[in-house]
Order: structure tokens, then sequence, then C-alpha cells
DNA sequence: CCAGACGTTGTT
DNA sequence: GTCTGG
DNA sequence: CCAGACGTTGTT
DNA sequence: GTCTGG
């Protein structure tokens, strides 16, 4: 899945990709471990045609279980989970990262963390959704090469979809589902880095340091 | 109608 | 073991 | 996601 | 809060 990711919040490199009409006042720093109920920026569009740029909590919260925090939600099932289906139709948004980190494990323990990336795409968008000033990032099976690591990888949506899939006038579920195909076999790349990241505190650039040879 | 579950991951 | 904070 | 704490009551 | 099962 997604349980941390690296945004380096560079607002020229955003701008450049998705020309925002409306941007945060608030700047995020560079954050090379992004962990649920941190700030990161998502794009997203409530009005035809004007591209926003906003910051969202990582991770839904139910009403009823306030403390936890749901940093992913399911795609196969998203429509059949009450907390998450009104979300999808009307409240899709991109999450501009720059790579995430996933935990190799054997047995219970975490054995290895790996920075996953895409060499063809320094700014990677993944599928969000949102509600009021709360995001989560879509999941799907990974594919051939990331399922060596983990089972479960973020939801892309390859950018002649980007429009689409922030615009809120599609709601029909199997235009949605659409837009979001499976993602090309060697699309993502990966190598293991340093145990430093799995301390959330930890925020440096070294956290991407590799340690070993890509995948 | 009320009661009770409800979201993820990994692991069992 | 389970929950909370980052 | 992992790290690290992990207790109660009533009241502000 | 909202949905489902009984």
């Amino acid at each position: 899945m997604c349980g941390r990711f690296v945004a380096n919040n560079e607002l020229e490199t955003i701008k450049e990709v998705f020309n925002p009409k409306i941007a945060p006042s608030l700047a995020l720093g560079e954050n090379y471990n992004v962990s649920p109920s941190q700030n990161t920026f998502v794009i997203n569009k409530q009005e035809a045609a004007v591209i926003e740029l906003n910051t969202k909590v990582w991770g839904f919260t139910a009403t009823w279980d306030t403390k936890r925090r749901l940093a992913n939600a399911r795609s196969e099932s998203i429509l059949q989970k009450a907390s998450f289906k009104d979300s999808y139709l009307y409240r899709r948004c991109l999450v501009p990262i720059n790579g995430y980190y996933e935990w190799f494990r054997v047995n219970e323990k975490p054995t290895q963390a790996y920075f996953i990336y895409s060499k063809k795409m320094k700014l990677l968008p993944v599928a969000g959704i949102y509600l009021d000033d709360e995001m989560t990032i879509l999941t799907t099976s990974a594919n051939a090469r990331l399922s060596a690591i983990h089972d479960r990888m973020p939801v892309l949506v390859p950018p002649r979809n980007w429009e689409s899939w922030l615009d809120q006038s599609i709601t029909e579920p199997g235009q949605i589902q659409s837009l979001i195909p499976s993602a090309p076999l060697d699309f993502l790349d990966a190598y293991p880095v340093s145990s430093s990241v799995n301390n959330s505190r930890s925020k440096g650039k070294n956290l991407i340091d590799p340690i070993g040879p890509e995948i």
C-alpha cells in the first residue's frame, strides 16, 4: 500500500504541470517522509476549468472513530463502502508525490524499506479522494515488479486522464473506473533504503539514498 | 422500527 | 496486544 | 506505514 | 453520520 511518501512540494514544478488557478496561502516545505495526519498538497477541481491546489490532512477519519486515520481506500471495493463512495463519485483529487515507501516483510517484522518512484515522472500524481480537509489515497493490487515487495500499490492516473479524474461532472462509476487502468508493469522503479525512514520524525533527503541495487 | 457495523493494512 | 502520534 | 506509549475521574 | 441486517 502506501503509508508514507515523499513530497518535495516544489510549487514551481506543480505549477508547470497543473497550472492551478487557485493556490493555498500555506506553503509546505520539502518532506521526504510524509505520514498520515500530516498536511499535504492535493490538486482538485470544484468548478469546471478551475484547477485548485489545496492542502489536506492525509487520512480519513470516521465520525464514529476520529482517532484512527485511514490512509488508503481500496479501489476495488470503494463503491461498496459508505465511508468512501460519495467522495469517489464527487470529490476526486490527485496527490502530487515524488515517490513512496513500502516495507518488505517476512513473517511479522518489517525487514526492509524500499523507495518506489518513477524514472519517467519526477512528479508522480496518485489518485485520491477528499472530504472537507481530509484526503485518502486509493490502492490497488501491485503490478508484477512491485509485488516482489508488497501486494498493494497506489492507484496511478495516466496524464491523459487527469482532467477527467478531477472533473466533478463525471459521476458514472464505469466511466470513473476507466480512468484508472492498471499501471504498466515496468512503470515504477524501486530500491532499498535505510531504516531511518521507519521513524516518521526523520524527514531529510538522505532517506531516499539507495543502500542497494534497483529491484 | 432499532441494533450494530462501519475504513486500511498485514497476519492468522 | 492494542491504540495513538507523527 | 512504523514507533512508542500503555492509568482514572470529573472538570475547565 | 449512514447503511445493512434482522
